[in-house]
DNA sequence: GTGCCTGCAAATGTTTTGCAAACCT
DNA sequence: AGGTTTGCAAAACATTTGCAGGCAC
């Protein structure tokens, strides 16, 4: 196990998932950061973005549509993802978990974390057509 | 509506996905298609992909690691997806869509197809580690 | 002091775009 | 003929990596 030290940093990029609740990208997190921590670089944030999904203190959120989004809230939940202005909210279902983990057994491979995204059309985006 | 033409290079794109059955990434149907047709350009593939997920004749699957990879099957399926050799297998499990219609409902978004990706591990790999 | 972490720049990998020629209808 | 589509190359993005110096412990 390697050690894992504390740093502004980490701190900061957390935070900023967090603060922004949105499920910002990597650049939006860089932007969010930079705010208060002007010399951080891209390679920090992401690199602590990674270091925190693996920690599992942060969700990633992979949308079929752009770069991956990041999320602050661990516990189980759905995304729906517009596909015309890319915005990601959550949404208040959760999956059987006990069919799915049948499911997955029957496959033989260990599961970890299901991340169900659906692809809608924003109301915003439904009036402007 | 655009005029929308019918090329060979369209329909071997999308045979290239249907016989290669294990999700493949935009890549692995340019290296098929290339067998037959081997004058084909990476943009043509590329291009050809994305018309054919638009007409919905093909499924764009989300992953959350690496490059996205493209499934003929377009009837609702879930998928799993392994974090070490980046394998995607089917599952037999389909949410709940009374549930998800509702939960989509209270956002204002307009649903369209919902798509689950489970990370977990494969037999093969556990089996290496 | 040790060695992980940062910031920069450069590399990598994926997907899109511009353009002239080729092709479908 | 006219407008799509192709193939190539280059551009645009997204993300990772190498490295010298900085910082946590």
């Amino acid at each position: 196990m390697i050690e894992r030290r504390q740093t502004i940093q980490r701190d900061l990029v957390y935070k900023a998932v967090e603060e922004l609740h949105n499920h910002p990208n990597a650049q939006e997190v860089y932007l969010k950061v930079k705010e208060t921590h002007p010399r951080i670089g891209m390679a920090t944030v992401y690199r602590n973005l990674n270091l925190l999904v693996e920690e599992e203190k942060l969700l990633k959120v992979p949308v079929s549509d752009g770069p991956d989004r990041f999320d602050a809230t661990i516990i189980e939940h759905c995304h729906i993802q517009c596909i015309k202005c890319k915005r990601v909210v959550d949404i208040d279902y959760t999956p059987n978990m006990v069919k799915l983990m049948n499911a997955c057994a029957k496959t033989g491979y260990t599961s970890i974390s299901p991340n169900l995204v659906i692809s809608g059309i924003c109301p915003e985006c439904q009036n402007k057509n």
